[in-house]
DNA sequence: CTGTTAGCGCATTCAC
DNA sequence: GTGAATGCGCTAACAG
């Protein structure tokens, strides 16, 4: 409750000198400092937030929006979110949450100056929160990259390219038959950007591969892995490689599988996309391509602050992937490769 | 960008009375207020919140402390956020969220006011937090109840409560041998009261009902809970009838007593102590007591709000748990029982 | 290196 | 039913 003047008056120098230790904006001796920070302590005082937003007009708050759709994995939400908190603290910032939702949620803080920038994930192709945020004069990132991201920034992993080298290692270790399991039919059908480009990832390495590919979409329960393995593997396609796309999915795999009386490696090899904890949690850790949730959620927030003073141009940053081999693939059956070549 | 003053001069009155039309704390002509309203619209005039916040000693938002540890159930997390965030809203507050390490994150948001009240999830029994918050002067509500909650209020679910239900189910229907399938240990270990009280209520229950029990942490891994089903139900144990506390463990729960060969619930009749979502949106439905994690979000928010304006005290809110019996519970093998008895 | 001072935009108390 | 004026607590430009 004590204020600036407070502490001015205590210390005996007027606020702005307590404004300027406090700030660090200029240099103080170090004999009126040490008053100050003593006052400081003595009167137990604290900036309020309000009065220094209204003068300064920065708020030190970043406004992230999360999905809280069903069919999100909210682990790997999560992530992102504890590496947004953590770092904007970093930053001296404070998150607000904002529902997916909650479309007039992203106009009022942002009219009313409740945040500085913001942070938007599960972006769709074509989302129409994104008009809506880049008439507002406040830095932005989008976690995904929409069709049209109206002059705002992107960061998002490169979810093609990840889906391109599984398929290409599936293919150097001699699979000529390839499917792909990917997201929910919900996360398809409203075209969450990164369950498209796996997509289209896996279908044109596919194609350049001459290889015979299949994908369908798959829901989080045993019984709906169970059918799409039956269509996919034992079925008439009979691929013996597997992409995985759907984090949910994996605790799932093995089980639902050896029920079907198939054995990882040796008559289906699999490769998953999927977060790193998810991939080596496993009691057998898959052969996987990292999505680094934490280093797309921290890049964001990094790519906020950069365009809060400067102006700066709208970028898309890609995360490239990498495939880490582990217990999950290895040659065809009957292929004589007996590993990637390159 | 434009002010209240602006919209004063542009509507021809003064700036109060555009602040009164907006706040309707006194009572405007139909005709001004009308005028207000066009030159709002007009100029596209919004408030500044830090303004607002200072001069009215309010900023409209709240915290939420969320654990973002790995031992905490996401999905349930993410349903109090939800709730939470919706409820808030409601009430024209917004929320910033702080995470459970962040101390000084407490002290700061509510020392600086950047938020007029806080909502606390995942208190242990004895938790640090909690005489830290009791002293800044700010509403504070916890989600669980702990030793001491230093003149704060707690809303819970009564997981006490819940335990003992579940084992009076399954005693009713005649199983003599009984265990409970807990927590990761790490959940254990740091006395999260949810943790505390299931267990603390099955071994009370089990001890009335004189039925032998024995009761253990698990972590959601198939290994773990292969593990544990061994310990109890097909080792000396011999447990009959169980009680499953670990949302994370139930997609696996049948897949894994199943490669044991025990048949749910011919075998082994088992109660789910879950989210509601996680109880029925299995192929077949557990016999369960639900968590309702909206209900609490909700109900936490509505006390913080009520202790804003009001003086109000501290009190300890518990939901009553129900249980519903669904598919996974029968009568003991080898018992006279055939349902349960009242 | 330090002090003085003019706002930042809004809520609210008085006066009418 | 309306307006004028004051202050909320802080920042930053200006003056020294």
């Amino acid at each position: 409750m004590a204020t600036m003047n407070d502490v001015a008056k205590a210390a005996g120098v007027s606020t702005s000198t307590v404004s300027y230790v406090l700030s660090g904006k200029r240099t103080i001796s170090p004999e009126t400092k040490s008053q100050v920070l003593a006052a400081i302590d003595k009167l137990g005082y604290s900036p309020h937030a309000g009065a220094r937003a209204l003068a300064s007009n920065r708020s030190n708050v970043l406004g992230l929006v999360v999905p809280l759709r069903e069919d999100v994995n909210v682990s790997v939400v999560m992530q992102f979110v504890a590496a947004v908190v953590t770092t904007a603290r970093n930053f001296q910032q404070d998150v607000l949450l904002l529902t997916q939702d909650d479309l007039g949620g992203i106009e009022r803080v942002t009219s009313q100056s409740v945040v500085d920038g913001l942070v938007m994930m599960d972006i769709v192709a074509r989302d129409p929160r994104i008009p809506l945020l880049a008439k507002m004069n406040k830095p932005a990132v989008l976690i995904g990259v929409p069709d049209d991201a109206h002059g705002l920034s992107c960061i998002d992993f490169d979810f093609a390219a990840a889906s391109r080298i599984s398929v290409r290692h599936l293919v150097d270790l001699g699979h000529r038959r390839i499917a792909l399991i990917g997201s929910p039919q919900a996360s398809l059908e409203r075209h969450a950007t990164y369950a498209d480009r796996v997509r289209s990832g896996f279908e044109e390495a596919s194609r350049t591969a001459g290889v015979e590919f299949s994908s369908r979409a798959c829901e989080a329960n045993p019984t709906a892995l169970a059918e799409a393995l039956r269509e996919l593997v034992t079925g008439p396609q009979g691929a013996t490689g597997l992409v995985v796309h759907n984090e949910a999915l994996m605790p799932l795999m093995r089980d639902t599988l050896a029920e079907m009386q198939l054995r990882i490696p040796e008559d289906v090899s699999v490769v998953a996309i999927a977060p790193t904890d998810v991939a080596v949690s496993s009691t057998v850790p898959w052969t996987a391509v990292s999505i680094p949730a934490h280093d797309i959620g921290r890049t964001a927030v990094e790519m906020v602050m950069e365009r809060m003073h400067e102006q700066r141009a709208a970028e898309v940053r890609l995360v490239v992937p990498a495939l880490v081999q582990r217990s999950t693939t290895v040659a065809a059956p009957g292929s004589s490769k007996s590993g990637p070549v390159h």
